[in-house]
DNA sequence: TGGATACTGTAACGGTCGTAACAAAATCGT
DNA sequence: ACGATTTTGTTACGACCGTTACAGTATCCA
């Protein structure tokens, strides 16, 4: 038929991911891509599209790995209470941990996005639902468990441990001191054991 | 001594404020801001030094009138638990009725400024620590007069609130819905008016 | 009235941006 | 072995980037 693709499509596209990670959409230039990535403009352009392209499918990459397969690993805690708690702490932990500042890709293009992109803005929103829905699930179960109190709202909740996952993240990019970051999540976690009323 | 300028400082900074709100430091261009501020690129240059110093300037300037006077404008209010409330509840209505989707210049700056400009990231550093002082200020004085019970820590609140702050503000570029984000503060301040322990 | 002084406008600098034309090279089915 | 097909490397496009030289202009103090 044709010639064979000479480069690793996953490496290329974890090296793009690495890129957009760390410097987002706009700062990253094709010749960055190119250099990191190891393969030529054309090549580029001809694999994935152009610039724009390429940065979508590389969030939905991220996407797969870093939130689904922390969601997914979470859900398989028996313990809603168990699986918010380890999910929060795990987030701060590698806030603190991170030593490019790199943040989370998905936070960060929320923000850098333009508000006029339409599409990418719903691919975002999406994401951002789908760790409410998570939280929802978790919070749900515990409380037919019964570890969670029925005075709480599972709805709300999910939203304000959503709310506080941003909150984290925007934080940690400025002020990545764990006591900082601790303290968001500690009241909010402690709502979580108080007695029914 | 000289020739005086030909055109107004507050309202070249104040147009300067729109274009970098709008679309953030890297994705305004010095042609954007000459145009926008109604002067010339060597007016510019001459009067505020190079485009990451105009931000500069004009991220105080946001701070001093949009972020410190609602701070003050709060801290009139006689009860600190109301001055949380309404502080999370006209951050909401702002978040929502945000035509154009600018959000915050503090907030997006956070996750735009590179990770390696460590002037402007202190300067970004101190304003969430001005947030996190309202709050913990707030939350004292309605300890003091009994509103807030006593069980709750208020270094740890106020924290929890400024990582709410800071969520909405993430939330609301992609999903500015008011069932979200009201959902996302009503658990917090719920947390306020428990009775004692 | 005449410098001294600061601002304005025009024009352009070198550099980088995202993207593409084009030909050479490598693989396939036949 | 050949023609069809796709990827690769070279090169360069026009546009825009942040910034500045320079000459012209307006104002103040003397």
């Amino acid at each position: 038929m044709a010639r064979p693709r000479a480069f690793d499509d996953d490496k290329a596209l974890d090296a793009a991911m690495e890129c957009f990670w760390r410097r987002g959409l706009e700062a990253t230039s094709v010749r960055d891509l190119t250099m990191e990535m190891g393969i030529n403009g054309p090549s580029l352009y001809n694999a994935y599209g152009d610039k724009r392209a390429l940065f979508a499918r590389v969030l939905a990459r991220y996407a797969e790995r870093w939130m689904r397969e922390r969601i997914e690993r979470m859900e398989r805690d028996s313990s809603g209470k168990s699986a918010i708690r380890t999910f929060l702490h795990e987030l701060i932990e590698r806030s603190i941990k991170d030593e490019h500042r790199r943040g989370c890709l998905i936070v960060n293009s929320a923000l850098e996005i333009s508000p006029h992109d339409n599409e990418l803005r719903e691919v975002i929103a999406s994401y951002l639902c789908e760790i409410e829905m998570f939280f929802l699930r978790c919070l749900k179960r515990g409380q037919e468990s019964g570890e969670i109190g029925s005075h709480i709202d599972p709805r709300d909740a999910a939203r304000h441990f959503l709310g506080l996952v941003l909150g984290i993240r925007v934080a940690a990019r400025s002020r990545p001191e764990r006591a900082l970051l601790e303290g968001m999540v500690r009241p909010a976690l402690a709502q979580l054991d108080f007695p029914l009323h």
